[in-house]
DNA sequence: ATCATTATGGGCAGAACGCTCAATTTTTCG
DNA sequence: CGAAAAATTGAGCGTTCTGCCCATAATGAT
């Protein structure tokens, strides 16, 4: 099956803000609240599936849970552009949840998490070691004053409040 | 009920390793996998979603499917510590997926997406506007080295491969 | 060792799921 | 405007899962 690409519309945007405030709903109550029939948000579901619109689960599990309470992005600057090594060296350690490439004064943005301080220093000794990486610079998350959040946007393709 | 706040043990981590590769598994199907019974599987998973272990179902959620392809992440320098108002502001915009508040020399960083560059352009700019917000560098997410990716920890606390 | 707490396993009825099909509505496009 | 294409809908079907019951086994505390 090719993915179809369409864009979301409003139905599919309330199909997912409803999901997202009810992660449980059963397709049939998913239906009702948005006013369509149950073969039809079944389908639409299945195509969001397809097309790619939903993430895997892992980014539902919260490292905090698995006693990753400690959060810290590291800007990075890699020798000579040599960002594919990097970031291979850098996938190799488990605590780096993502790496970003990305413009400015620093090549990549890693997001860690750790145990604990010490185990961020341990980290960040990690990544200091590998040989393209010229200097880094290591900003502990002190609180997230706004929780990750796609509702906003969610609603304004929604059409309504 | 009250969360119970267990620490994941490795049975735990191997049901979300299983869900991570399968979504859409059903309970059977998880319990099978993981060798431990139907009803067992379900107790945990429940126990999982009550501690909290579970984020939001918006963390599925791809922007790039609902049309914000770029990425951006924007640190920011407030005012004498003003973060709390800062944050109202920065939860005001659609496009802030989310803020940290960080240390070293800047005090925020500010996860962002845009449909274009001309969008991005608006957003840094709204940011800037912000009366407590002093200085904004913005740094574009040119791709993505390495994916978003928790099995690697799940790994580890699942006791195997 | 004994008791209390929790996890486990099996069974039951009801509901949801995945699927198909035909009819109807909406959209696309010549 | 009108025809073709696509999407939606309602219904129905059997299979499977779910939610909940309780009895038993395992675990931990005193």
């Amino acid at each position: 099956m090719v993915p179809s690409n369409k864009p979301i519309d409003s139905i599919d945007a309330r199909l997912l803000l409803e999901l997202a405030e009810h992660p449980r709903a059963t397709t049939v109550a998913l239906a009702e609240q948005v006013g369509i029939s149950r073969n039809t948000a079944q389908a639409r579901l299945a195509r969001l599936e397809q097309d790619g619109a939903l993430d895997s689960f892992e980014r539902r599990i919260s490292p905090r849970a698995l006693g990753y309470p400690l959060t810290a992005f590291i800007t990075v600057q890699v020798v000579q552009r040599r960002l594919a090594e990097t970031a291979d060296a850098l996938a190799a350690i488990p605590e780096v949840l993502q790496v970003h490439g990305i413009s400015g004064q620093f090549d990549l943005l890693v997001h860690v998490v750790a145990a604990n301080a010490e185990d961020l220093y341990r980290i960040a000794g990690q990544i200091l070691a590998i040989p393209s990486v010229e200097r880094s610079t290591t900003a502990l998350v002190m609180r997230e004053l706004v929780d990750y959040r796609i509702t906003p946007l969610l609603r304004r393709h929604a059409g309504r409040s």
